[in-house]
Order: structure tokens, then C-alpha cells, then sequence
RNA sequence: GCGCCCGUAGCUCAGGUGGAUAGAGCAUGGGAUUUCUAAUCCCAGGGUCGCUGGUUCGAGUCCAGCCGGGCGUACCA
């Protein structure tokens, strides 16, 4: 529309446009800041003025003389302020798109015109250690961004990452040769490996004011000085092949997959494939090799790494002095696997930005290393803190355990439901939907408050925050959705029916027309998300809606209204609740019927 | 030292490609329910957008320099 109008600009002599520059110009469009200047404004005037020697506001005057609206917009006004162009959807286009939107199964939003084969990489746990608050953030925002890319159009693939093959184990085998307890690992295998893990990280790692403050600890590094080079000759045995270590590795890994698959179910994420590092740990030697070949990587200082940005920088190592492999190996392996196997367009990582410098290093090297053009991403996020600005840990100094955190979430909206039912004992869900209510909405909060954050700053952990049930939490947006299934239920009304039938939208109130305009943007909504990969984009986004449709719902009636406005109405009120559910869905977030 | 990120209301945070009086939640104060779920809605107070310059018709946003903080920086992942 624009770009007609420019065009016409252009050849009628007002001002010159390069035809490279017009799809820069129309896309000068935006949401008007306040409704009193209408939906959308145009700002290429005042731009453009600059150059033609004009006024903003004659520029503007221009293009308006020379836009043809159509059936979308009313008819444009004179120009406002410095030069706006200011633009308001016509109820009746508004209308029919809601209605549209209303009869579709994708609720208006249409898919990519080119899809591509993204794969997700997220969550990867080390297995050896119980997943903490740590790994919620990989977990959760990947587990959304894949499912947001896969309404899109996209072909999807989600690879969890295990780390299953790490210095970690090499603390576990250490562990177990010489402090482990049968009794505790036949009750609780992934408790007693837990335990064997943090005690032993303790012994290599500590620092002196640590081991101070915990005798046991340091009378056992009194007993084993060279602990720190047993704990490395073990995870080297492992890797070259070692038979008791590897039945030990065997041995120990369902324990572990069981204990993050559990949390997995709760979190109802899933994933196409599990390949951890383990599984490439054959290609590891082809890898150093084959860089080596070709000139890529070199030795230095007994090490084999990458020289990228000068001899004087850092290398991208390869191989340690001692033969061993890092994890730069195993994710090169790993890029070379996924475009043999899967031939993808995209690879997304959703780790921790700390390790940007790692990815950077990793990126250029698969570049040289002529691994195709495939569009490799970190999508990278903050850190977890405490309220200290501290990388989050209990008061005793450990990480947070993911399932107290999650079972304190459930407890919480478990309460504010038994509150709610004992207020209005006519609606009481049972006991056992209660406790459906109290998982839904109290993972649901965990989840979204991971969520509703731009992913790129780090956070401060609040169990607080939270687990707050109010506000813009998923909550807000459960609520909402129970409320368009309260008015379907009580009034009786099928749905589905409804949607079969010819139903003429309304938008005569001010809050109806808010609603509608808001429900037509689901679509640019999530290509937004998917520009940037931000799902706090989405949430940010339905948190809006459920506040328009709230705001219509206390306003207006439904099922009370007469004539033509009451099915306008339910078509709105079915519309709102399936977006919201939608939205929810792409996000991993459940809803409810009742609340 | 070098690299990346951050600094916005009392607190926690939003603020695509520069656009109109900088927004929300929590907290604080006030109001709304004979009517579809008050986990709701409406209204109010709250700000030198770290500082100083620059580019621009226009800067929270772009550039430079400072101040303050986080993270990373050769054989952990």
C-alpha cells in the first residue's frame, strides 16, 4: 500500500526513491503509541522530507494524497505532529478478519511461506548431577522456541545434548571406588551418586576457607593428596576404553536418565532425539585429524587447537596434552553429524551466554572447517542469581534442587485453589481435580516467569516473584481461559457448532474493537518471536490480550446480551480462549477448565 | 590487559529496524460485585532512562569517552 503510494511519489517527480530503498521505507509502519491517533502510523515522511527540501508534514500530505487504503483502512486524515500518517482498520475489515480468524483452525495465523529445517539443541543436563534451577532456563526457553518454530511451518528437530561423558564422571569413578555407600545406592542411586559427586568436586576443587569450614572434607584430602590426578587418570581410563569404568558408566547411566526423565514428564518436555556426548565419542580422533589435515589445527604446548584469531590469542583446543578430548571436539563432532544425518538450515543452541567465547570460537571453526552454510545459533541467556546478585545457591551453598522447586510452585497454587473452592463452595472442584489445578498453574508460574524475561539479561531468583499468582504470571492467562470456558459451560453452548455457523462480529464498543485488534496480531506476534528468538515477546504479547479480553469480560455481557451482539460476543470469547490457550501451549504452559 | 553483556519508578523488569506526553507487575492510596469465576476491573501518586559529549527534524534506542557492576579469557562443560 505504501510502496504503491512512494512509487507514485517517486515517479511524479516529489522526490527520487531507489527502488532498494522502498522496502526500507514501507516497512516505517508501527503500532500508534495511544488509540486517539489510530492503529498504525506511517513515519517515512519525515524522513524523506529532509531530502525533497520539504515539510514533514507536506511530505507526509504527499504520500496520502497518493495512498489508496483500499477496504483495510478508513480513509486517512490530514497529517499529525512532525508528520504522521496515521491509519485506523476499518471496522468492517476488522470484523471479517476476526471472523476469519474465528473459523480457522490456526486461528489466522498463517505459516512461513519457506520453511526450514531448524534444529534445537537445549536443556543438556550433566547427568551425573541432579538438575537444578540452573538448567531451567535451556529447558524451558527451548523447549517453547521449538514448539513456537514448529506452528510456524518449520520442520523442528530437538536434540538433547547430554553431557554423559565428562571430567564429571571421572569424579563419580573416583567416588565410588573409594567412598561409596551400597546400602544408600541400592534406596536411591541418583541421591547416593549426587552425594558422591558434589563430596568429590569438593576434594579437587575446594579452596582452603572451604575446607575450613568442613573437617570431613579435609581430613579426606589429607587421606588422598593426589586426589585432583586420581579423579583425571579416571575419566582418561574411561575414555580409552577402560572395561571396569565402562561397566561402571553403564551401570550408572539409567539411574541418571531416569532421574531427568522424571522432570522432563513433570515439565511435559520432550525430545526428538538424545544424543550425548558420548554417543560421538568415536568420531572425536577423525575430528583432530581431519583438522589437522588441513592445516586447521596445530600443536602447541602438547595441546592440539585452532589458531583464530592470531598466535597470540587463545586457541580453540581440540585435544589436551594428554590425548584427551574437550568438549570443542564433541561439538564439532557434533555439528558434522547433525549435517550428515539431518541436513539442517539452522542449528539453534540454547545455552548459557557465558559461554558466547566458546560458541564464537566454535562457530568460525566449523566455517573453516567447511561445514556448509548452515546458520549456526547461540541463543543465549542470562544467569540465574540469588538475591545477593550471586549465582543462585541455598543458604548452605548448594544449587537448588529443580523438583523442590517445582513441588514449592505446586504448593502454592495448590493453596490459592483451596482458598478459591472454600470461597465458592457451589463451583468446588474436587480433590482430585484440585490437585490438576495445583500442577498446571504452579509449574505453569515457574515456567513463565523464565519465560516472560528477555533471555539475554541474567535474573534474580525469587521464589516470591515467582510463585505469584497475580499480575502478569501465567496465572493472569489460565484465568482468563477459564473464564471463556465458564461462559461456554454455563450457558451450554457448543463450540464447535458455533463455528460452523455464519456468525457476524461486532465491534461496536470500544473494548470489543480492542479485543478484535489485538487477536489479529498472533502471526506478526510470532515472527517477532522468532526474529530474535524471544519468547518474552509472546508472553508479553498475551499478557495484553488477556488484559483487553478481561477488561471486555467485566465490562460487557455475554450471555446476557440481546439481539445480534451476543453470538458477535461468544465468537470473540471462543477466539480470545483458543489464542490464549495456543499461546500458552507454544510456551509448554497448560490450562485449565475451572480455577 | 583484551573480549562480551548490563546500568530505566521504592523492588523486579518491558521498551524490533531511532518516532508522538518513557511502560508493566509488585508494593502504596482510593474506587467497583442484585448481572457470565474479584486469581478480576477502573483511577491515582511515583523517573536528571549511570555521566558527558556527538550524529539527527527527532536518541532510553546509534557513535565516542568516562563511572559503576557481571561474565569470559590454553588444556572443565
Amino acid at each position: 500500500m505504501f510502496h504503491v503510494a512512494l512509487q507514485r511519489l517517486s515517479d511524479t517527480g516529489v522526490v527520487a526513491i531507489a527502488p532498494e530503498e522502498l522496502a526500507g521505507l514501507t516497512e516505517q509502519v508501527r503500532v500508534t503509541a495511544d488509540p486517539k491517533f489510530g492503529d498504525y502510523s506511517g513515519t517515512m515522511a519525515m524522513a524523506l522530507a529532509k531530502r525533497a527540501g520539504r515539510k514533514p508534514r507536506d511530505m507526509a500530505a504527499e504520500i496520502i494524497s497518493r495512498l489508496d487504503v483500499g477496504e483495510l483502512f478508513d480513509p486517512p486524515g490530514e497529517p499529525v505532529g512532525p508528520g504522521f500518517i496515521n491509519l485506523r482498520v476499518s471496522d468492517a475489515a476488522l470484523a471479517r478478519g476476526v471472523e476469519r480468524a474465528f473459523q480457522d483452525d490456526r486461528l489466522g495465523v498463517v505459516p512461513v511461506a519457506e520453511p526450514a529445517r531448524i534444529v534445537v539443541d537445549f536443556s543438556s543436563p550433566n547427568v551425573a548431577k541432579p538438575m537444578h534451577v540452573g538448567h531451567i532456563r535451556s529447558t524451558v526457553i527451548g523447549d517453547a522456541l521449538a514448539r513456537i518454530l514448529a506452528f510456524r511451518g518449520h520442520e523442528v528437530i530437538t536434540d538433547n545434548h547430554l553431557g554423559d561423558w565428562g571430567t564429571q564422571f571421572g569424579m563419580i569413578l573416583w567416588g565410588w571406588k573409594h567412598l561409596r555407600d551400597e546400602q544408600a545406592f541400592a534406596t536411591d542411586p541418583t541421591a547416593e551418586l549426587g552425594r558422591l559427586y558434589r563430596l568429590v568436586r569438593k576434594l579437587v576443587d575446594a579452596k582452603l576457607e572451604e575446607l575450613a569450614a568442613d573437617p570431613a572434607a579435609a581430613a579426606l584430602v589429607a587421606e588422598h593428596p593426589e586426589v585432583a590426578a586420581e579423579v583425571h587418570a579416571e575419566t582418561v581410563r574411561l575414555h580409552a576404553g577402560d572395561a571396569e569404568n565402562r561397566r561402571l558408566w553403564q551401570q550408572f547411566m539409567p539411574a541418571c536418565r531416569g532421574e531427568i526423565d522424571r522432570i522432563y514428564d513433570r515439565l511435559h518436555v520432550s525430545f526428538d532425539h538424545t544424543l550425548g556426548e558420548s554417543f560421538y565419542q568415536p568420531f572425536l580422533a577423525g575430528v583432530v585429524e581431519d583438522l589437522q589435515a588441513r592445516g586447521l589445527a596445530r600443536e602447541s604446548r602438547g595441546a592440539m587447537g585452532v589458531f583464530l584469531d592470531g598466535d597470540d590469542k587463545p586457541p580453540f583446543l581440540v585435544r589436551k596434552a594428554d590425548g584427551a578430548f574437550l568438549y570443542a571436539t564433541t561439538d564439532l563432532a557434533t555439528i558434522k553429524w547433525r549435517l550428515d544425518h539431518w541436513q539442517p538450515d539452522r542449528i539453534l543452541y540454547v545455552v548459557d551466554h557465558r559461554q558466547g567465547q566458546h560458541f564464537d570460537q566454535l562457530f568460525k571453526t566449523a566455517r573453516l572447517w567447511g561445514l556448509g552454510h548452515v546458520a549456526l545459533v547461540h541463543v543465549a541467556f542470562g544467569t540465574v542469581l540469588g538475591d545477593d546478585g550471586r549465582p543462585f545457591k541455598t543458604r548452605a551453598g548448594d544449587t537448588v534442587g529443580l523438583e523442590a522447586l517445582l513441588d514449592e510452585g505446586v504448593e502454592r497454587a495448590g493453596q490459592r485453589a483451596r482458598e478459591m473452592a472454600a470461597g465458592e463452595p457451589a463451583a468446588s472442584p474436587d480433590t482430585i481435580a484440585l490437585q490438576h489445578i495445583a500442577e498446571t498453574v504452579g509449574i505453569g508460574a515457574v515456567k513463565y516467569a523464565d519465560l516472560c524475561q528477555n533471555r539475554t539479561t541474567d535474573y534474580v531468583f525469587s521464589f516470591d516473584k515467582m510463585l505469584q499468582l497475580t499480575g502478569n504470571t501465567a496465572a493472569y492467562m489460565q484465568y482468563a481461559v477459564a473464564r471463556v470456558e465458564g461462559i461456554f459451560s454455563k450457558a451450554g453452548i457448543d463450540r464447535e457448532a458455533l463455528r460452523r455457523q455464519p456468525v457476524e462480529v461486532r465491534l461496536d464498543d470500544p473494548r470489543e474493537r480492542a479485543l478484535g485488534l489485538e487477536l489479529m496480531r498472533f502471526g506478526e506476534v510470532l515472527e517477532d518471536v522468532e526474529a530474535d528468538y524471544r519468547p518474552n515477546v509472546l508472553t508479553g504479547w498475551l499478557y495484553e490480550l488477556a488484559g483487553r479480553y478481561s477488561t471486555f469480560y467485566d465490562a460487557l455481557p455475554v450471555i446476557k446480551a440481546e439481539g445480534p451482539a451476543r453470538n458477535s460476543r461468544l465468537a470473540l470469547c471462543d477466539l480470545t480462549g483458543r489464542v490464549l490457550r495456543k499461546g500458552l501451549d507454544l510456551l509448554g504452559i497448560g490450562t485449565v477448565e475451572k480455577m
